[in-house]
DNA sequence: GTCTTGCATGGGT
DNA sequence: AACCCATGCAAGA
C-alpha cells in the first residue's frame, strides 16, 4: 500500500477532506509507515478533539451503539478504535461506560501482553483505559483495529458478520458474557501490536486514513483501493488465518456486503513464536464462547493443536465460492488408516466433536448433513460410544465421501461451518509435504520435528541424534532440506529424527513439525505400523554429524550462527539433506568434491558445486560417466584417499600404497574401525554413533545385512570367528605387512638409541630399582600398570582376551593391538615372526613418559588403538 | 463366510 | 495418572 503523497501535491490525509494541504498540515494519528497522517487543520481539529468520525464519517458505515450507554461509536476506523471495546458476547462498549463498569483485572484465560509482546509500550498497554485525548496525544495506533477482527476469535461458535453496511456486526447465537471488554481490550491492544508487528507491510482492515474498509466502496482510499483491503496483511509470515481474513474480505468487499469472519479456529497455524503465543489455545477461546445447547467443553483452546484447522487460501476460497458466506473453518482432522479404511468410520477428536457438531445424548448419534466444497452434499452418522467412561465419537457412513475424495490415511479433511446457516463444509486436503510455518510450531513446542516424514526429537545437549530412515536411500533420494538453525535451536544440539519411506519431502519443502501424525501416513500412534515397517531403519547420529549431512542451498550465502558452541550455518533457502563429501582441489585448481557411493563406497570425484544427497551412488555420477558404475575402480588412490579423509573428518586410514589391492584392505580395516565406534559404549558427545537396522547391519555401516566378513561376524569381546594364520585375506595381509613395517623402524630406532637407551635403563636401574622393567614385567601380566601407557580399553577384561588368545591359538585376533605386548606377540607368534616382543617391549619403554601411540603414528593410523573391538584413536576418526 | 457393530485394548499424550 | 484415540476383535446380523 503505497502512500500518493510522495507524487502528488500533499493533500489532507482524511479521504472525506483532500483539502490540499499548503505547508499548514499537521500532525494526525501514526501510520504503519512511521509516519503521521498529514491532516488540515479542520480534520487536525476533529481529531485532536475526538470528533473526527462526527465530523467526517458521520454517514459512514460502522457506527455502533454503545451497550451500555446507547452512545453511538463509529467502529469502523481507526480514528475512533480506541472509543470502544468489544463485548465478548457482541457488541461494544463506550470506553467511558467501560471504565466506569469494569475493574481491570486480568484474564486469565488470555495470555499475558508478556507472551504476545515481551515489552509493551506503555502508551500501548494504557489503552485500553486512555480516553481519546490520551490516545490522540499519543498518536492512534493503525492495525487497532486488525484485532477487532481477532477478537472474534473469541467467539469460536460464532462467526462474526461485519456487515459494514449497516454498521452492525452480529455475533451469531451470542451472548453476552462476563468477561470484563477491559481485559479484552487489553488483549486487543496486544494482539492488534501483534497483529500489526508481524506486519511487514501492514495492510489493515481499515485505512490509515481514517476510513474503514467497508469506505472503499463509498470512498476511494487516497491509497488507492487498488489492492483488495484485508484484516491483515498477507505477509509472508501470516499464518492461515490471516490469509482468511485477507481472503475473504478482499473477495467479498465488491458485493453489497461485506462480510469478514475470522474464528479463533482460523489462527490454526501460528508461523512464528509471537503469533504462536497469541494463538495459543490457552490464549483465546475460552472466555468467548458460548454454547447454549449444552454444557460442553468450549473453545480451541481444548482442542489440541494438531485439530486446529491449517487451511489455506486455496482451500477457503474453494469453500466460499462466490457467494457472500462465511467460512468458519474448525477443526481438521488427519486420516488415519482406520479412518480411511474400508470400515467407513471416522474417527472425531472428542473436543471437536463436543465444540463443534451437535450434542448427542445417544449413542445411536444424529444424521450429519455435511457439504463438501463442490456443494455436494453428505448424510453422515454422527455417534458416539462409551469409552472407559468417556465418550468416543465417530462419524459413520463417510466410505462414499472417502472413495469419492480419493483420500487415504495421512490425508486431511477439515470441518468447517458455514454461515450463515450454519452448514457443516468438510474439506479434504491430500497429504503433501509440509508447510514453512509448521516449523514453528514444532520448535516452539519442543516436539518432534519431521523433516517431511521426518521426526526430530529433542534431546538433552550431548546425546545421541536417533534417526530412522524407511530406507537407506529414500531419505536421501529424497532431499529433506531443513534449516540448520531451526532445527539448532529447536533441538539444542541434538535431536532424534525418524524418516520414512513414504516421505514426500521435496527439494524446496521445509520440514513439518507439527503434523507429526501425518509423518507415516498411517496415522497417528501408529507405533505398531511404524515397527512394522522392515525397511526402517534406525541410525544414530550427532548433531554436528548432522550438520555434515546438510548440503548448503544453491545460491545461497549461509550465515554462520552460534549456537550453543556450535557454528550452525543458516540459510535463507531451506538447506539439504545430502552426504557429506570431501571438499577438495583438483589438479586445475578448481573445487572438487569427493562423494562416497552408498553402495560400493568407492569415491567419486564430483564438481564442488554439485549438490550430493546422502545414500548418492555410482550411478548417480552425472559428471563423469566412466565412473557411473560401481565396477569401475575408483580414481582416488588409497593414499589420496588417505590424505583426503582426515581432512573430511572420516576415518583415518591408511594402506599401503604399493599394494594394488590396499583398497579392500582399507575397507575392511575402515570395517573395523566402524565396529571400533560402534563398540565403544563411551561415546563422547562429539563422537558419532550410527545404529542401522535392515540395510545396515549393526557392525558397521558398510556392510550389508548376511555379511558375512571377519568384522560382521566377530564380536565386541573378541571372541568368535578370527582370522588364520595362513589367512592372506587382504586385512590380514595388511595388518601383517603393518606390523613388519613397524618391527623395521622400530629396529632402526633401536639401533640408534640402544647405547643411550642402555645406559637411561642402567641409571633408572640403579636408581629406582629398575622400575620400567617391573613395568615391562607388570604389563605382560596384564596388570593395571598396563593403562599407563595404554588407552581405557586395554584394560577391559584382559584375562578373558587372553583366554580369548588361548582359545583362538594359532589364529589372527583382529583385535590385538600392536603396540600391545601380549597381542603383539600373540600376533607375530602366528604369523611367525619370532623377534618381536623383546623390540616392542624395549620400544615401549623406551616410550615410557610419553604416548605410546603418539610415538607411534603410522601404526595407531592403521588401526589406532584398536583393542577389543573398539578402537580408542585419540582423534576418533 | 462376510459384513457390521460396538466394545476393549493399549500406546501415546 | 488420566485421558485420548487408533485399532483390534468378538458378537451379531
Amino acid at each position: 500500500m503505497a502512500s500518493l503523497s510522495c507524487s502528488l501535491p500533499k493533500l489532507c490525509f482524511n479521504s472525506n477532506c483532500n483539502q490540499l494541504l499548503h505547508h499548514n498540515s499537521r500532525r494526525g494519528w501514526r501510520r504503519r509507515t512511521g509516519d503521521f497522517a498529514d491532516l488540515c487543520d479542520r480534520c487536525a481539529t476533529a481529531f485532536e478533539e475526538g470528533n473526527f468520525c462526527e465530523s467526517f464519517h458521520l454517514n459512514a458505515s460502522g457506527w455502533r451503539s454503545c451497550e451500555t450507554c446507547g452512545k453511538k461509536i463509529h467502529c469502523g476506523c481507526i480514528v475512533s478504535s480506541h472509543m470502544f471495546v468489544l463485548l465478548d458476547a457482541g457488541g461494544i462498549e463506550c470506553i467511558t461506560c467501560t471504565n466506569k463498569s469494569h475493574v481491570l483485572t486480568p484474564n486469565p484465560a488470555w495470555p499475558p501482553p508478556s507472551l504476545i509482546l515481551p515489552v509493551l509500550p506503555e502508551r500501548v498497554k494504557d489503552l485500553s483505559v486512555t480516553n481519546w485525548s490520551s490516545i490522540a496525544a499519543s498518536g492512534p495506533k493503525p492495525c487497532r483495529q486488525a484485532p477487532t477482527f481477532f477478537d472474534q476469535d473469541l467467539h469460536p461458535k460464532m462467526p462474526v458478520e461485519v456487515d459494514i453496511s449497516t454498521g452492525i456486526n452480529r455475533h451469531i447465537g451470542s451472548k453476552k458474557l462476563t468477561n470484563s471488554p477491559i481485559e479484552k481490550r487489553n488483549n486487543l491492544d496486544a494482539s492488534g501490536r501483534l497483529v500489526n508487528g508481524s506486519l511487514k507491510h501492514g495492510a489493515s482492515l481499515l485505512l490509515e486514513n481514517g476510513t474503514s474498509v467497508s469506505k472503499c466502496d463509498e470512498q476511494p482510499s487516497a491509497y488507492g483501493n487498488d489492492k483488495p483491503l484485508s484484516a491483515v496483511s498477507k505477509d509472508e509470515t501470516s499464518s492461515p488465518h490471516i490469509h482468511l481474513a485477507h481472503n475473504h474480505a478482499s473477495k467479498s468487499k465488491t458485493g453489497d456486503h461485506f462480510k469478514v469472519s475470522v474464528s479463533y479456529a482460523q489462527r490454526s497455524t501460528p508461523p512464528t513464536a509471537a503469533v504462536k503465543n497469541f494463538g495459543s489455545p490457552n490464549g483465546v477461546g475460552s472466555s468467548g464462547e458460548s454454547r447454549t445447547c449444552n454444557e460442553r467443553p468450549q473453545g480451541r483452546n481444548q482442542l489440541l493443536p494438531r485439530y486446529w484447522p491449517k487451511i489455506t487460501d486455496k482451500e477457503l476460497q474453494q469453500m466460499s465460492g462466490d457467494t457472500n458466506c462465511v467460512i468458519t473453518p474448525l477443526f481438521e482432522k488427519t486420516l488415519t488408516a482406520s479412518d480411511a479404511g474400508k470400515i467407513g468410520r471416522l474417527v472425531l477428536p472428542k473436543k471437536c466433536a463436543e465444540v463443534y457438531l451437535p450434542s448427542i445424548s445417544n449413542s445411536e448419534g444424529i444424521p450429519l448433513l455435511v457439504q463438501d466444497l463442490k456443494g455436494q452434499e453428505w448424510v453422515f452418522q454422527f455417534r458416539f460410544w462409551p469409552n472407559n467412561n468417556s465418550r468416543m465419537y465417530v462419524l459413520e457412513g463417510v466410505i462414499p465421501y472417502i472413495q469419492s475424495m480419493q483420500l487415504r490415511a495421512g490425508d486431511t479433511v477439515t470441518f468447517s461451518r458455514l454461515e450463515p446457516h450454519g452448514k457443516l463444509v468438510l474439506g479434504c486436503r491430500k497429504k503433501t509435504s509440509t508447510s514453512s510455518d509448521q516449523i514453528t510450531e514444532s520448535v516452539n513446542t519442543g516436539d518432534k520435528v519431521y523433516a517431511g516424514e521426518a521426526i526430530a526429537k529433542t534431546t538433552k545437549p550431548g546425546e545421541v541424534m536417533d534417526q530412522r530412515y524407511s530406507n537407506g536411500n529414500s531419505a536421501s533420494s529424497n532431499l529433506l532440506p531443513m534449516n540448520k538453525a531451526d532445527i539448532a535451536d529447536s533441538a539444542r544440539n541434538c535431536f532424534e529424527v525418524e524418516i520414512h519411506n513414504n516421505a514426500k519431502a521435496v527439494p524446496g519443502a521445509k520440514l513439518d513439525l507439527c503434523s507429526k501424525r501425518e509423518h507415516t501416513g498411517l496415522g497417528p500412534k501408529s507405533k505398531r505400523l511404524r515397527i512394522e515397517t522392515e525397511e526402517l531403519m534406525e541410525l544414530k547420529l550427532t548433531w554436528e554429524q548432522a550438520q555434515g549431512l546438510f548440503r548448503r542451498p544453491p545460491n545461497d550465502v549461509p550465515k554462520v550462527v552460534v549456537i550453543e558452541g556450535c557454528e550452525i550455518e543458516e540459510y535463507e533457502e531451506p538447506p539439504i539433506i545430502g552426504m557429506p563429501t570431501i571438499v577438495a582441489t583438483d589438479d586445475v585448481g578448481e573445487s572438487v568434491q569427493w562423494a562416497q557411493c552408498g553402495n560400493c563406497s568407492k569415491w567419486r570425484k564430483v564438481p564442488g558445486y554439485a549438490i550430493v544427497p546422502s545414500g548418492w551412488t555410482c550411478s548417480g555420477n552425472l559428471w563423469d560417466p566412466k565412473r557411473s558404475l560401481c565396477s569401475v575402480d575408483q580414481e582416488l588412490t588409497s593414499e589420496e584417499l588417505q590424505d583426503l579423509l582426515p581432512a573430511a573428518g572420516a576415518k583415518k586410514l591408511k594402506t599401503d600404497k604399493e599394494n594394488p589391492d590396499s583398497l579392500e584392505a582399507l575397507e575392511g580395516l575402515d570395517a573395523l574401525a566402524n565396529l571400533a565406534i560402534m563398540e565403544d559404549g563411551d561415546v563422547d558427545a562429539s563422537s558419532s554413533q550410527f545404529t542401522t537396522k535392515h540395510q545396515f547391519t549393526t557392525k558397521h555401516p558398510r556392510h550389508r545385512p548376511g555379511c558375512s566378513c571377519i568384522v560382521c561376524i566377530q564380536p565386541a569381546s573378541g571372541k568368535g570367528q578370527k582370522h588364520k594364520p595362513t589367512c592372506v585375506c587382504n586385512v590380514c595381509s595388511t595388518v601383517k605387512r603393518r606390523f613388519k613395517t613397524l618391527l623395521l623402524r622400530r629396529q632402526t630406532k633401536q639401533s640408534e638409541k640402544e647405547a643411550e637407551t642402555a645406559q637411561q635403563k642402567l641409571q633408572q636401574s640403579e636408581q629406582s630399582g629398575d622400575e620400567e622393567v617391573q613395568m615391562f614385567c607388570e604389563t605382560r601380566n596384564g596388570s593395571p600398570s598396563h593403562n599407563l601407557v595404554m588407552n581405557k580399553g586395554f584394560s577391559h577384561d584382559q584375562s578373558k582376551k587372553k583366554s580369548s588368545n588361548s582359545h583362538f591359538e594359532g589364529q589372527i585376533d583382529l583385535n590385538i593391538h600392536p603396540e600391545r605386548d601380549g597381542d603383539l606377540s600373540s600376533l607375530l607368534n602366528s604369523v611367525g615372526i619370532t623377534r618381536t616382543l623383546q623390540d616392542a617391549t624395549q620400544q615401549k619403554i623406551s616410550s615410557l613418559g610419553g604416548n605410546s601411540t603418539n610415538s607411534q603414528p603410522h601404526l595407531s593410523g592403521v588401526v589406532g588403538n584398536y583393542s577389543n573391538g573398539v578402537l580408542h584413536d585419540g582423534s576418533r576418526h
